[in-house]
DNA sequence: TTATGGTTTAACCATTTGGTTAACAAAGAT
DNA sequence: ATCTTTGTTAACCAAATGGTTAAACCATAA
């Protein structure tokens, strides 16, 4: 219980009401006073602490961006091979959506909205790099650990499987006529049945 | 050269206008302003044939869904073996994909914005279901065609992979460093690559 | 205690936006 | 020809919305 050191708070306060708001109702659907609403301060302190609903958004987007671009890294740069990365990465991931359930959508959405925030990110964030993952997949198809795959089709099949369920997640429970639980359930069994799916297709 | 029939010519002109406005900005970026300029008309047409923002939406939104749902049941009703709708299906999907670039993310964005939609179009379209595809991977599965797979986890890995990158362009632009150019000819490529690679996964 | 500086608020403002209205044009119907 | 219905427009309106301002608040250093 106790006291709020002002200023440092609510500055804080405002960005995590922001993500809120912004997450669920994208940057057009998104009203400045909702936000201060939901952190429960005067809307004139949006403005203070950020200047525009541009700028705000800017602030909660390299955020969000900065959250999903270490899962991508995990992928791209892990050290151990891609067997391993791929039955990693696609257990792992479902699990860390649970905890960010708006994330991806939001991230494509605003993406599609403005595709030159792409710049913007890449100069903030440790900004992943297909290339590692390229020679690796080269190298262990080389080898004749796997199939011949190109390593940029491999890439967008594997974060497709992972992502778009977490994306399309309306459609999705509206074509398997599934509630939340039962999607819930559905992704917990993915966990098994996605990593032996890919792993099934480009294992020799 | 013909002359314009007023009224049916008018009405139609609405609808292709704010299909584009909407599919391109989303029903809270649109503005009514907008689709009548696309229109080349005035503003209260708009609401002389539609009454409001919210009803001319949704006349979009059922018509691209109306758009989308014959794709859905090219692979889940047809009755050809399951390989060879995966291979129909990713072929024919990319193309016409290419046809409606803003079909996909339109849809699912909306439908994240308001689930209640899909209410109101399956009673208006003729809806796909699962039932047919799941008791054929089961009964392909007990042929020993295919290896163990469950059906719904085989949907969604199946239109995953094959709508994910349509929805996430900008993304996948940006992570592969391409631009427009490139990306055509990586989902070129991805005609025959994506089936290979489901295939490759299910085939016994 | 009293300046001083940053912080917070209520009230306000200009613009945008979805929607309406009243008058007008066009084209059948009588 | 004229009455009536339907289509079309410019002007208008009220509400919402992002943003501003001037005054109040409050902790702290002098």
């Amino acid at each position: 219980m106790a006291k709020k050191n002002k200023n440092q708070d609510t500055e804080g306060q405002i960005l995590s009401a922001a993500k809120n708001v912004f997450q669920k109702k994208g940057m057009d659907g998104a009203r400045m006073q909702e936000i201060a609403d939901e952190a429960g301060i005067n809307k004139a302190m949006l403005h203070y602490y950020y200047r525009s609903k541009q700028l705000l958004f800017e602030a909660v987007f390299s955020n969000a961006f900065s959250l999903l671009a270490p899962q991508l890294n995990k992928i791209l740069n892990d050290d151990s091979s891609i067997e391993e990365k791929v039955k990693n990465f696609t257990h792992n991931y479902i699990s860390f959506i649970s905890k960010h359930p708006y994330l991806p959508n939001f991230i494509i959405q605003e993406l599609n909205r403005n595709p030159k925030f792409f710049e913007k990110i890449q100069q903030n964030t440790a900004f992943p790099t297909l290339e590692k993952f390229n020679n690796q997949v080269k190298s262990e198809v080389e080898q004749g650990i796997l199939k011949p795959i190109d390593g940029e089709q491999l890439f967008i099949n594997i974060i497709s499987l992972n992502i778009f369920p977490f994306v399309a997640t309306p459609l999705i429970k509206g074509l398997l006529k599934i509630d939340d639980k039962g999607f819930k359930q559905l992704m917990e069994k993915r966990k098994n049945a996605l990593s032996e799916f890919i792993i099934n297709s480009i294992k020799k």
